[in-house]
This record gives structure tokens, sequence and C-alpha cells, in this order.
DNA sequence: GCCAACGTTGGC
DNA sequence: GCCAACGTTGGC
């Protein structure tokens, strides 16, 4: 059963051109443990992923990406150079699970997180609720559809 | 840069 | 286990 997530890079990190030119990329960096959850126990190869731009103008939707390779671990915690290196994990059992994302395509236009609140077909998504910093969400099946469509 | 809304840490 | 202090996220 493919499942289908919003996951949520800022536009000067990572954005959705850098995955375009890099094809595949390993989701790496993620330090909030609801959000290392998902990817370990949930997300699969095969699920579809919205890609969100935060800290951009406008901040909103950009673009699709699939997993490509699941429970990969993020090597970024054992490097002593990374500024996501955490010195508590340990090799033979690594805290940070992450999984591996393929470009699959870019909106013409950013489908803003001001439209989708303002749409009232998109109400449910985790994306506009209040205080929600999560940066992997759950995206019902329905809301990714009608997103799609908005790209038409 | 501000600040609300979190999540994490650590003393007790 | 509680909770204050602190750190982070992310919209604006």
């Amino acid at each position: 059963m493919k499942k289908y997530w919003l996951i949520k890079s800022e536009e000067n990190v990572y954005s959705i051109d850098d995955l375009k030119k890099d094809k595949v990329t390993a989701w790496t960096g993620v330090r909030n443990y609801q959000a290392r959850n998902m990817m370990r126990d949930e997300m699969r190869k095969g699920d579809m992923c919205l890609y969100y731009h935060s800290n951009s103008k406008p901040t909103g939707i950009v673009g699709v990406c699939t997993v490509a390779e699941e429970r990969c671990i993020d090597e970024t915690q054992f490097d002593k150079n990374s500024e996501y290196v955490d010195i508590k994990s340990k090799i033979e059992n690594p805290t940070w699970i992450c999984v591996k994302v393929k470009f699959v395509s870019k909106f013409k236009k950013v489908i803003s997180l001001e439209q989708i609140k303002q749409d009232i077909n998109l109400q449910n998504m985790e994306v506009i609720k209040k205080g929600n910093r999560l940066s992997v969400q759950r995206v019902s099946e329905r809301d990714f559809g009608y997103i799609l469509n908005l790209n038409n």
C-alpha cells in the first residue's frame, strides 16, 4: 500500500533544484524523533512525497519526489565535520535512520502555504496546522492527488 | 530579526 | 516523573 508524505527542506540549504541535479539524495540531518520514526518505520520504497520549501519566498510545495531506498543510515551522525554529528550514536546501533529520495518533478509554480490555507479542499493538511514543525508529515492520498491537479 | 510553539535537557 | 531553562523551527 503506497503512502504519501510531505517533506520539508529550507530552500537555501537543499532545494528542489538541488535534488533535480543530484537525482537521488539521502534525506540526512533530521534530528527529531517523531520525524525519524516515520522515516524508519513507515516510509517505504515507492512512497510519494511532496517537496516543501521552508524559509523561502513564498514558502510552499514545489515538486514531487519518491522514496528510492528505505531505512538508510544517516551517515552525517558519525561525521565529526558535520553539523549533524551525534556523538552519542553508536556505529553498531545508529540513532538516525533516513530514506533516500529521488526527484520526480518540479511544479510549474509554487503551491504556496497561503494558497493551501485558503483552499477549502486542503484544510486537513498537517502543514497548515498551528505549531506543526515536523519536517516529515503524512499526507492523504486524496490531498496528494488534489495538489498534483493544481499543478496542471 | 522577532517570536510562538514546540522539543530536549538536566536538576531535583 | 516534574518542570524550568534553554534550543530549534519556521512563518512573518
